[in-house]
DNA sequence: GTCTATATTCCGATAGAC
DNA sequence: GTCTATCGGAATATAGAC
């Protein structure tokens, strides 16, 4: 069809526009511009604006996702692969500003359809490993709220990591991922130690 | 001054239309139209469209954010406080949607400017408090860490919370706020006794 | 596959009457 | 304080040559 390179080209250019300024505040000839050619030649590849932000969102999701799932299905022992799951989550979240800020993006304004994908391709094989691991003896719903609440520290530590210098007490070193890492697999452990005793 | 009534009005329309569809996807055409004027009448309001962002994003935050301040300064039992803290910073974040999308939007598009104001005006006060009852035997960098995951716990499942029907074993009932908060509660209860016994 | 050129609509912002 | 009218430019998108 297309050849692989100019579209592609144009998908990585677009997605870090789009996460650094918005969809809406990006014009076709912001991307053209950037890409160095002229928004008329967008249109070979895209059929309008909406396509190509369908298009890059879909395309950076798939690319990053891929191989944290390979490599949590690798690991076999659970405590392992949690302590991983999170590592690489962190790792995913803090290191990759465009894979973060389109993942925030889509979960503020995606519509019904878009959070289904976004649910499907991102977060539904983590939050079937992180779910696997919860003690299986509490009711449904705890077990579901539980897996919200770690997915969400992990969230939640990256979007507030640029406020951190404003806090107080606060310095940028405590953005550290390996830091954040750490201190969250430390209280996953701890609440599970102290669920097996209130038990 | 300005008469306060209109450009009150002025600035709720435009916070929910922001709120919704972010800052650069709403024109100043569209908020007059919402108010049934003229958008050469917002100018008489509002020096320009940066302005009345800005004062739009102030406006909200200082509005949302006294109430839950002077509650928690009211409490004094420190148990009772965090518990207080939790349930109103979910019910806020998960009851108004417009001071939520504003909030995440601040984080993540805001310059270091907007962070900071951010960060005075609407977590400095939660984040004290919290940061107050973490176990003052922790080092300092696990004190703070322990805080931005409290917080960002909370914020976590607020972002979360509209993807939560698309999870598998997921349905949107797991979204009430009363749910959510007694499950924090109870979560950063085992972690501090947790803290307490490996200690 | 990329360009020039252009149609059309929308945008932020101002001047000046009432 | 709100309006009409308008300017200059930027937006999405298309037609058609190379």
């Amino acid at each position: 069809m297309h050849p692989a390179d100019t579209r592609t080209a144009i998908l990585e250019t677009s997605a870090r526009l789009y996460a650094d300024l918005g969809y809406s505040a990006v014009s076709m000839r912001d991307v053209a511009s950037a890409m160095g050619m002229t928004p008329a030649n967008l249109y070979h590849h895209f059929k309008n604006k909406d396509d190509l932000v369908h298009e890059t969102v879909t395309h950076v999701f798939a690319e990053k996702t891929e191989p944290i799932a390979e490599m949590l299905e690798a690991e076999s022992r659970d405590a392992d692969r949690l302590d991983l799951f999170v590592h690489h989550f962190v790792r995913l979240l803090t290191g990759d500003r465009v894979f973060f800020r389109l993942l925030v993006r889509e979960l503020v304004d995606g519509d019904e359809g878009r959070l289904g994908d976004l649910a499907h391709t991102v977060l539904e094989r983590p939050f079937r490993l992180v779910s696997g691991l919860a003690d299986i003896r509490q009711p449904e719903e705890e077990r579901f709220l539980a897996t919200v609440s770690m997915i969400g520290v992990i969230l939640g530590h990256a979007l507030l990591a640029p406020l951190l210098p404003h806090l107080p007490g606060g310095h940028a070193g405590f953005a550290d991922p390996t830091s954040i890492a750490n201190h969250i697999s430390a209280a996953l452990r701890h609440a599970a130690a102290s669920d097996l005793e209130t038990k």
